[in-house]
DNA sequence: CATTAATATAGAACGCGTGCTAAATAAAAT
DNA sequence: ATTTTATTTAGCACGCGTTCTATATTAATG
């Protein structure tokens, strides 16, 4: 197999380093001026190629905002680590950790949109949206939380999906519907928890 | 007070009949070719008036893709009643409702959409996205569900809020987050009433 | 009539995401 | 140096939401 004549394709470090390029200076767009302010035009402006060439990196768009997600999880995710240190009993980890999670995506709007209502629902290409390992670790947090206090394995799972989904819904509701007259989101959250780990979950 | 000179206002009538030929219309391009396909322009030649004209009627795009959701919610409420028709006991039902409701988000991506993620989260605008009381309906639906199980009249509202916002983020999530291996959403939906109306709710 | 105020209009503009095409450039093999 | 291939580029295009301005048009008053 003789090596063909021509420019050989980028090398992968050379692909990473780019997009990472992109990435992180959508990042840092996104941290100084908001959602609103990522735009592809911009982007390519600020890291200075032509706006075409992104599209030869990336997707399109929300393939960018995916990676914005990181950044952001790792601050709630901090947020929430932050809370539990001073805290033992299992119970209270968990409802600390819920309590605050659904605090952080109420009081970051933004932050709220760009994770979980900036993907195009109309694709159903399965590849967009992937949620790689380290975005997951954040929510397997919960996972862990919700073990130390059932035992039984596969309940875990099952409890924190809806655990996790519930909370994503409250903040979707508040952040969206806001003229409702919501019961209190703490309220709200606890009686989440109550229901997701009914058989042991005690009430504060 | 004598009347000025100059055309008067429009009555109250004739802006109401503006307002509804507009939203008619996008109710009828939306039913037709879904979500994408409302677009100012297209919308305004249809309506055959020019384009700034709908904006001195609506405040923007948001404004009249509120009400598209009266028929979004009155198509999920009736197969919800629908399916409802047959059901007595009221564990039955509500549990039935709530597979309905979120099995309806979750097969109607775009009626989703439409709903809970058209919003225009950065404004903090309160008069935007007013509920009335007619789409109030639709969720009061399921407060009357609640009631006919729990007795006690402050946990009516805090466990049918709570069981909205959880139903509505489990639909999020199933929507946004494809690729994640969520729990079956039956069960996750089950284990969500579960929790919201603990004291009384059996397992089916 | 003319005047006056409310409304509707056309038309341009801005920036947006994104696709297309044709030209330029870069890096290898010959 | 020339050829070959990969990549980037410029530039145009489409339709989008939205804002602005200037120009009708409409319906009341005097």
């Amino acid at each position: 197999m003789a090596k063909t004549a021509g420019r050989p394709p980028r090398s992968e470090s050379d692909i990473a380093e780019y997009r990472s390029k992109i990435a992180k200076q959508a990042l840092a767009i996104y941290r100084a001026e908001g959602f609103d302010a990522v735009s592809m035009r911009r982007l390519a402006k600020e890291v200075g190629c032509a706006p075409m060439t992104i599209y030869a990196h990336f997707e399109g768009k929300h393939d960018i905002l995916r990676y914005l997600w990181a950044d952001v999880l790792a601050d709630m995710s901090s947020e929430i680590q932050g809370k539990l240190e001073r805290i033992d009993a299992p119970a209270e980890r968990l409802q600390m950790a819920a309590q605050t999670f659904v605090s952080y995506w109420v009081d970051h709007p933004d932050h709220f949109r760009l994770v979980f209502m900036s993907n195009d629902v109309t694709r159903s290409d399965v590849s967009t949206f992937v949620m790689d390992e380290e975005t997951l670790a954040h929510f397997q947090m919960f996972s862990d939380l919700v073990q130390d206090i059932l035992q039984n394995e596969s309940n875990v799972k099952a409890s924190t999906d809806t655990l996790i989904s519930g909370m994503i819904g409250i903040a979707l509701c508040l952040n969206t519907i806001r003229d409702y007259p919501w019961t209190d989101v703490k309220m709200m959250t606890d009686r989440l928890l109550r229901s997701t780990i009914s058989p042991v979950y005690t009430a504060p």
